[in-house]
RNA sequence: GUCCCUAUCGUCUAGCCCGGUCUAGGACACCGCCCUUUCACGGCGGCAGCACGGGUUCGAAUCCCGUUGGGGACGCCA
């Protein structure tokens, strides 16, 4: 902990690219833990490998960040920036004689880590190095056998400390081994770089994935050595896919930003990211910010890989849906619309009512906001075909373009076209005919929007206005008379 | 392979620390019924689980050991 006691904790993420769902994760634990406790939330870009870390990858992890409502307290601060922080802690090190230079080349290791193949043991470095004089680093460094920098891990005894999430980890001293802190061109390694910049930020508490666990270690030992606090950790298990191996963006499972681009709400993908592995041990699934943050807690994270579920996703993303004002929801929707091509942006500005009435209708019915483009796009362009099987039953009984022309003759003749005048002039029609009101609503559903399903027909039809309506049943009641549904 | 972690319905989980209240609760999905102009929403009901084997105990999902399964880490990557 710092000395002040501060909670101060940090998201570390490295640029590759891709806004993974694990480190969005990891983020909001961060971020919820950071606002209960009155705590400073960082970032800092971990681009220490300048080969792999360009810009643009840090403007998707701020994107993403950013549109899930995460603000960050500090940062970003690169740790490409630092490397001048680092040298000083490594010569420390080197100084007191818990570290040492080891010039083995990459053939070496190499070597060594297929011998240790062939006995089938976890490889670690043999510490040949570990008795070099000075002048004997300094002989071969002149024959070109650049040095990196090692930590002195002892055999005995083992390292451990206590997880948050997890408990105790432990491991033994011996199964480490020494590892690299700086490479031989004197650029600080990650596992270096993290402590002096852990230390140097003064962060309270470490809360990240499960696959850090065996740096964990590393890095206590590292704190050790420099004799500075070591900080509460607390290691979140990964998410897995549905086939139960890694999130990743090589298998094409969608990162942050899709989902997003999807049509999901940051709302609901933060909720939904938040309860994966972690319940508040009521029965209770929807929570706002503000809840999340008086009732998250870490010590409650499952300690076993949770699946994400992109089903449950879906239908947590529909509560949202369902949930939020009809206007906040039309803004939302919008370029969804005007992306699939439905309307310009223009036309969505000057028709904005309009659209709130249909938005209203199609909200119950859509689980992302792409759907609605689908669900509505009758709202925007007459059917260009009618569904088969709705043809089949309900365009192929008798009469039934007589029926959708004296439907006509009858919406035309209203004094308004609003869905009570609407609904009234049906069933007056169906009375008259001594049939059910069903008669004419399915066909009449099917003309308008082509499909079986959807919106309430009065409520559709009034959205549609009186004159589009009107044009959608004679088109249908020529089709029909032209032979479809025969 | 070695080391570390982990194990409740298909999936997310509550319960486990402090054994009896668990004929194991909730959610998603699925099935049925109701509501209903269709779909959806909503309501009601159903299906389905303590990985296995040993202990400890009057009693174990809960404690201990082992097996098996799953995940992670084994880089002069992060």
């Amino acid at each position: 902990m710092s000395s002040s006691g501060a909670v101060r904790v940090r998201i570390a993420p490295s640029p590759t690219g891709y806004f993974h769902v694990g480190t969005a994760r990891m983020a909001i634990h961060n971020f919820l833990f950071a606002r209960a406790t009155g705590g400073t939330f960082g970032l800092r870009i971990e681009d220490t490998d300048v080969d792999r870390s360009r810009q643009e990858f840090v403007d998707v992890i701020l994107e993403g960040l950013t549109w899930l409502g995460i603000r960050w307290d500090e940062g970003p601060v690169y740790q490409s920036e630092r490397q001048g922080l680092y040298a000083p802690y490594v010569e420390q090190l080197l100084n007191n004689g818990r570290a040492y230079r080891c010039v083995c080349t990459p053939e070496d290791l190499a070597r060594e880590r297929e011998e240790a193949r062939a006995r089938k043991q976890d490889w670690k470095y043999s510490g040949r190095c570990r008795g070099l004089s000075d002048d004997e680093i300094r002989r071969l460094g002149a024959e070109g056998r650049p040095a990196a920098v090692r930590l002195a891990v002892t055999n005995e005894g083992e390292t451990a400390f206590d997880d948050l999430i997890g408990g105790t980890f432990r491991r033994r001293n011996e199964d480490i081994g020494d590892f690299v802190i700086a490479r031989s061109d004197g650029r600080a390694l990650y596992n270096f770089a993290v402590v002096v910049d852990d230390h140097l930020m003064e962060i309270s508490h470490v809360i990240r994935g499960n696959d850090h666990i065996n740096n964990t270690y590393k890095q206590v030992l590292l704190y050790q050595a420099l004799e500075w606090d070591i900080p509460q950790f607390a290691h979140a298990p990964l998410i897995l896919r549905p086939d139960k191996s890694k999130v990743s963006k090589r298998k094409g499972d969608p990162s942050v930003i899709d989902y997003r681009d999807q049509g999901y709400l940051s709302d609901a993908l933060l909720n939904f990211l938040c309860l994966l592995g972690w319940s508040p041990g009521d029965n209770r699934e929807i929570f706002s910010l503000e809840e999340l943050i008086a009732i998250f807690q870490l010590e409650r994270v499952s300690q076993s890989n949770p699946i994400l579920d992109p089903i449950k996703l879906e239908w947590m993303n529909g509560e949202y849906i369902r949930q939020i004002p009809v206007p906040d929801l039309a803004g939302q929707v919008r370029p969804f619309v005007v992306q699939a091509g439905l309307a310009a942006e223009s036309e969505m500005v000057s028709r904005a009512a309009w659209f709130e009435r249909v938005v209203a209708q199609l909200q119950e019915r859509c689980k992302t906001l792409v759907e609605f483009s689908a669900a509505g796009a009758f709202f925007f362009r007459a059917p260009s075909e009618y569904d088969v099987k709705g043809v089949e039953k309900h365009f192929s009984k008798p009469g039934v373009s007589d029926r959708l022309r004296r439907l006509a003759e009858a919406w035309n003749k209203t004094v308004d076209f609003e869905s009570e005048t609407i609904g009234a002039t049906m069933r007056a029609l169906a009375e008259k005919d001594g049939t059910k009101l069903a008669v004419y609503i399915h066909p009449a559903r099917l003309a308008l929007t082509g499909a079986t399903a959807g919106p309430g027909l009065f409520e559709l039809a009034a959205l549609l206005g009186r004159e589009e309506c009107l044009a959608r049943l004679q088109h249908a009641a020529s089709a029909i008379d032209s032979g479809l549904g025969t």
